[in-house]
DNA sequence: CTCAAAATTTGATCTATATCAAATGTTCCA
DNA sequence: TGGAACATTTGATATAGATCAAATTTTGAG
C-alpha cells in the first residue's frame, strides 16, 4: 500500500519512527493524486499542509510583476509546502503546482503538532526536515549572491543532474534568477 | 549577572524554559567578550558552537576569489553560527567576526544536544531558532533572485533600519550581492 | 494524426551594474 | 596628534545579461 510504503520510506531515510507512531502517522496522513499542472496551493490561500512527494515532481512559484518565478522544486522523496503560510498562518504568496502527474503524501500542521507532541521521534524527524531545508536555502543564497548565470546553471546541474529532463527551461531560468533567453544561450555554449 | 540575564531573555522572547533547564543552560553556556574585528570562527575550522549576541554585532562572511562576502549579520538578541560546519561537522567555509566589541553567550552542540534530550522545552526553543533562520533565508532568496540593486538596498533598510550606523558599507554591499560603488551611487540618489 | 498553443532558440539592441582608476574622507594607534 | 590604512565617493568605460522581436521546434488536445 502506497501510504504505508511512503511513511516507512520517510522513517527509514530520515529518522526511525516507532511502530505506533508510524501507525498514527498513517491514520492522519492521506495520499493524494494530482495531475500535471494541478494547483495544490493557490496564492492568497492559507495553507497548513506539508506534502511529501511519493512520485512525480512539484514546484513552488510566485508572481512578481506578472512574471512566474519558480522558487523551489520537489521530486520523489522530497517535501514541499507553502513555507511562509505554513509557519505564519498568513495567506501564501506562493503557488504550489505539480509539474508531472504525481502522488503526494499530505499531512496537516495540526497532525504534525499532535504527532510531535506524542512522539519525540516524530518531532525530531520534523526538525530534521526543517534543518535540511535551511541548509539548502543557505546554499542557494551563496549561488545567487555572486555567481554568474553560467555558474548558477552548472551548479544546479551538479545538484540535480537530470532536472532538464523533467522541468521546463522557463522554470529553471526563473529559479536561477535569469531570463529564458540567457539560459538558452548558456546551454548552446555548453 | 549577564549570563543569567541573557538566558532569561532567550527564554522570555523565544520559548519559556523551566527553572532547572535555565539553571543547567547557565552551567553549560559561557559568556565571552570579543573586541572589534576579532575572529570568532575561522574558515577551515570545524565549529560546533552557537553564539547568541548579548551586546554588539557580528557577521559571517566567506571568501570568493579573494573577495570578502558577507552572508549574515547578527545584532543584540540574535544568534549566529557557522551554520554549515555546525550541522555537517565539516570545516567551515565561513569566518565569523565581530563588527563591534561584543558580548556573546556561547554554547556547544554537545550541550545543546544534552539540554534538548533532557528538556523538551529546550529542544523546541532550538527548533524555533532553526525555523526562524529558515524563513529569514527564504526572504533573502526572493530579494536576491529578481530585485534590482536599489530594491535590495531599500528592502534591507526596511528590515534593519539602522544597519548603516553599525555596519561598514563594504559589508552591506557584498551582503546584497552588489559592488560598493553601486551601493554608494544608490545611496547618493536616495 | 493535425494543428494551434506553448516552449525554445536565435538575433539585434539596450541598460543596469561591474570594473578600473583616482579623489576625498575617516579612523585609530604608535 | 600625525599620518598610514581603510572606507567611501566620484568619474569614465566595459560588459553580462535584459529586453524586444521573430523564427523554429515541441507538445498535447481533440
Amino acid at each position: 500500500m502506497v501510504k504505508k510504503d511512503a511513511i516507512e520510506l520517510i522513517s527509514r531515510e530520515l529518522y526511525p519512527l516507532p511502530t505506533n507512531c508510524i501507525e498514527e502517522f498513517e491514520q492522519r496522513a492521506r495520499i493524494r493524486s494530482v495531475h500535471k499542472k494541478e494547483v495544490v496551493v493557490a496564492q492568497g490561500q492559507i495553507s497548513n499542509r506539508i506534502f511529501f512527494v511519493v512520485e512525480g515532481a512539484l514546484r513552488a512559484y510566485y508572481l512578481k510583476d506578472g512574471n512566474d518565478i519558480s522558487d523551489w522544486f520537489a521530486f520523489e522523496g522530497e517535501f514541499i509546502c507553502a513555507i511562509q503560510s505554513y509557519f505564519s498562518g498568513l495567506p501564501s504568496p506562493h503557488y504550489i503546482e505539480s509539474i508531472e502527474t504525481s502522488a503526494l503524501l499530505e499531512i496537516s500542521k495540526a497532525d504534525i503538532q499532535y504527532l510531535s507532541e506524542k512522539y519525540r521521534e516524530f518531532e525530531r524527524l520534523a526538525n530534521l526536515v526543517t534543518t535540511q531545508t535551511m541548509l539548502r536555502l543557505q546554499e542557494r543564497i551563496v549561488s545567487l549572491q555572486f555567481e554568474t548565470a553560467q555558474q548558477k546553471y552548472l551548479n544546479l546541474l551538479r545538484q540535480r543532474p537530470n532536472i532538464e529532463q523533467r522541468v521546463p527551461l522557463t522554470h529553471i531560468a526563473s529559479y536561477l534568477g535569469i531570463t529564458i533567453e540567457t539560459l538558452s544561450r548558456i546551454r548552446r555554449g555548453k
